[in-house]
DNA sequence: TCTGCTCTTTGCGATATCGCAAAGTGCGCG
DNA sequence: CGCGCACTTTGCGATATCGCAAAGAGCAGA
């Protein structure tokens, strides 16, 4: 039973950059310390603040992680998009998690324990280069969403969230691009640092220019040019 | 010559964390690949966008590491303190620096070449791993500000910034804890995404309330509570 | 099909922060 | 030892953005 399930993941599993160049035994050998988790929508993979037992991959579907400030403010940190590794404390020599996954849809995780994290890196080179440079891009997301919270005002953010929204989890379709799972102006605002009120206003605005097409919970990107000089002018 | 730089290299770094827990024997092997470099006060180590030639440790001083938006407005994305790693691009999978590295005060750096990264990385397990979990401090660091740029108000920010500077670079004295490097109030502004202005008014307001005292380029923490009460208020 | 909850829209006044301007001031360099 | 530059301070008006309030809709479940 277990067995089968795998084997079904190293087939989802092999093209993914994190295990490129990876001896194959190896990666089955990994698969094998791994269980498959089914995530409904709306449940969470864990929780901040929780004790980190687990290391996660996500196969297929979308969460959202986000952090609860002291004063009980939330924060977007991101979205986990298929391929993505997450939820790695132990790489940031952390005994808990910093925020919450949440399921924006059903999605399917494969999950390692926390335990493993030290071994895998430590036999694994190959892996440990991959998982590097993975964290290494989350930083450097984390740099440039810092510069444009440093720079920009809240319209060319809101845009380039948007934009990048559309980038990684957009579907074309005839009238645009559609952003793939549910997304609400309060997450937008969460992951620009501003307010709920003022991104639905922009999106408002944006929409009888014919930048954009909304609606509850949904997102589309109908002219991705225009947006691209809202979020960087003359360029 | 050279091995007897290398020698005294090998007495200061062999505490850091960065190396914790590796074998004598690779901890040489090495050192024998890097070079120690002198940097001048106001030298940079290297530049936004240059070729990512090495990658470095620092041993004495600090640096400022600071990036320049396409239109022309500089952030500060860190202080690097002594011990710590920077510039490895390459974990970043990034062919280029992002930021330029500038010394604050003269410093004392020691480089490998980056085509050793990939190198040094699957023949030290262990380095991967603490090396790792730096660049995992740096993606905590990067969101606690993105946290704090998004929910708290200009002061708060600023004196979060302010405590940590003490924190980090602090030098204990009669009055204070006084930051131990050159630092102007246009530095504080690109940390705190703000303006030099308003970092100027916040500080006068409070040394009035006897709090910080200021001069120039020179910042000394007197009341480290008041300042913290400002920083997370009722608590 | 209706109901209710969540999400969204929009108006309007309040205000934190910016941006500009101009005057001080400490300090390194000649 | 004095000059000049870089850094700092401070005032004041402009404004982007927030915060509150209230009304309007889409959607799921009954």
């Amino acid at each position: 039973m277990k067995a089968q399930s795998v084997a079904i993941d190293i087939s989802l599993v092999r093209n993914l950059p994190l295990f490129r160049q990876m001896e194959p035994a190896a990666l089955t050998r990994l698969m094998t310390r791994a269980t498959p988790v089914r995530i409904l929508q709306g449940d969470t993979v864990f929780e901040q603040g929780g004790e980190a037992v687990a290391f996660y991959l996500l196969l297929h579907g979308r969460l959202k992680v986000s952090q609860v400030t002291p004063d009980g403010q939330q924060v977007m940190v991101r979205v986990v998009h298929p391929g993505d590794l997450f939820g790695f404390a132990r790489a940031l020599a952390r005994p808990d998690y910093p925020g919450t996954a949440k399921a924006a849809v059903e999605s399917l995780v494969i999950s390692w324990p926390m335990a493993d994290w030290d071994a895998v890196v430590e036999n694994n080179p190959r892996l440990a280069i991959n998982a590097m440079q993975t964290i290494g891009q989350r930083l450097d997301e984390a740099h440039t969403r810092l510069r444009e919270m440093s720079t920009q005002e809240v319209e060319r953010r809101v845009a380039h969230a948007v934009l990048r929204l559309a980038e990684k989890a957009g579907r074309i379709e005839e009238a645009g691009t559609r952003i793939d799972f549910p997304i609400t102006r309060q997450d937008i605002a969460e992951m620009t640092g501003t307010t709920l009120h003022t991104v639905s206003r922009l999106l408002s605005a944006w929409e009888a220019r014919g930048l954009v097409e909304g609606g509850r919970q949904k997102l589309t990107v109908t002219d991705a040019e225009g947006l691209a000089k809202i979020a960087d002018p003359e360029e």
